[in-house]
DNA sequence: TGTACATCAGTGAACGCGCGTTCACTGATGTAC
DNA sequence: TGTACATCAGTGAACGCGCGTTCACTGATGTAC
């Protein structure tokens, strides 16, 4: 719309990505089946050449595939890459929440809860790896504003679980900071892993072990905050 | 080499990237302002359209100048970003570096740690956000493996000299876990940073407050740990 | 202070490639009766 | 249980665009003498 009065962009470069989701779901198992084929071999490809390299007409190549196939289901590379996303997202926000829901952040000490934690991050780092292309969906959810979205939706849904739990704990707490305090630490794990990815030189177990001595301890401090510093 | 034994790969997109420093750096006045001005140019296109569609000609035809004026000094589109992104992670670490020399570590009380971590938070904030196309350099230092090594290169140095000075403070201290603390510490800064420049509507002095806490509270236990402790 | 010359810096024009996208079409699949 | 038909699913072929890159060339700039 309008498009006559814009005429000193190049004519289509204006705003944001063209398009986004999916177009549609496939009723038929026919297509379903190639569905979830394209996806899969995004993955694989994700992991061979990244996502700057991806291409739509690679993976109906990979896929044994015709570009109209694809096309039927997907607008262009991002719809891929958004439901690669969300799909990893639902894997790792499923083991939190199962964690959370089982009691993961009820400890009778410091040590005990750094343990817990280690644990489940342990299992986030393990789901990423696993997942094809993991890393560089990561990536892609950093670098791509499209996907932001979807990383924020997942961390901030998984952040209010906690801070729910967190709150009927802590009825003295803040909130407000506790509100703070839970994305921000969420966000401080999710980064710990893209870390561990990221470098894989680098002994995993040594960065799980401190990334969550810093969050107990911070949450020590928060929920022992009402009741006045005793010196100082 | 070897070219006529990779049948089966499309030619060229075998490995990483074809090429990646910039080609030969301008001698005379004349070429060193072309260089500035395509880096500049960058930087603002950066801001406008994002990494993905910044290319070689874009660039060209907003500097105006003509496509070999620019290929005589950079090779590529990840050329202009490795450089903006080395000057960046300059920037930031010379706030970093001109902190810690000046005992921007050194305090009093944990209260007063906290607050002085906060501002030199703010201040890197604040640089990035000064920077021409600063967000999107963060996200491409993420995305892209060529650019790895710029953030890891500049993360790994202040770390050590962070740890340094830590260890000189308190030799006590188990020094592995004060690398590997230093390193992670550094990280989470910068995530942060991040964190802060991708939404924009979230309070900034909050989330600063309260991962100065969290870093502040766990260097405090870190660096208390050898005298083992009391009760428990 | 002037001139000659080597080198630096940038132009103009063109190229091949492959990416995203579309068209009219054929074949497969489920459903109604 | 069989057939007709609407719709779904995928094909084959082609297109325009613009990106990265190169070539032979002209003009600018510093330096040696």
């Amino acid at each position: 719309m309008a498009r006559s009065t814009a005429a000193k962009t190049p004519s289509k470069t204006t705003g944001a990505a063209p398009s986004l989701d999916t177009k549609s779901r496939p009723s038929r198992r026919r297509g379903k089946d190639t569905f979830e084929v394209i996806l899969t071999t995004a993955g694989e490809l994700l992991a061979e050449v990244g996502f700057e390299r991806l291409t739509t007409n690679l993976v109906c190549e990979r896929a044994g595939l015709t570009p109209p196939a694809l096309y039927r289901y997907f607008p262009n590379k991002y719809a891929l890459l958004k439901e690669l996303a969300h799909r990893l997202m639902e894997a790792q926000d499923k083991v939190v929440l199962d964690w959370l829901e089982s009691g993961g952040t009820t400890a009778a000490s410091l040590e005990e809860s750094v343990a817990k934690n280690r644990d489940l991050q342990k299992q986030i780092n393990a789901i990423t790896r696993a997942f094809p292309g993991g890393d560089w969906i990561l990536r892609a959810l950093r670098a791509l504003p499209v996907l932001q979205e979807v990383r924020t939706t997942s961390r901030d849904m998984v952040a209010q679980r906690l801070l729910e739990i967190l709150k009927a704990d802590n009825p003295a707490a803040s909130e407000d900071r506790l509100r703070t305090a839970t994305r921000l630490t969420t966000q401080m794990m999710y980064a710990a892993t893209e870390m561990v990815l990221e470098e894989p030189d680098q002994d995993e177990d040594k960065i799980n072990e401190e990334i969550c001595w810093m969050v107990g301890l911070y949450y020590q401090h928060l929920t022992r905050q009402p009741p006045a510093p005793p010196g100082n």
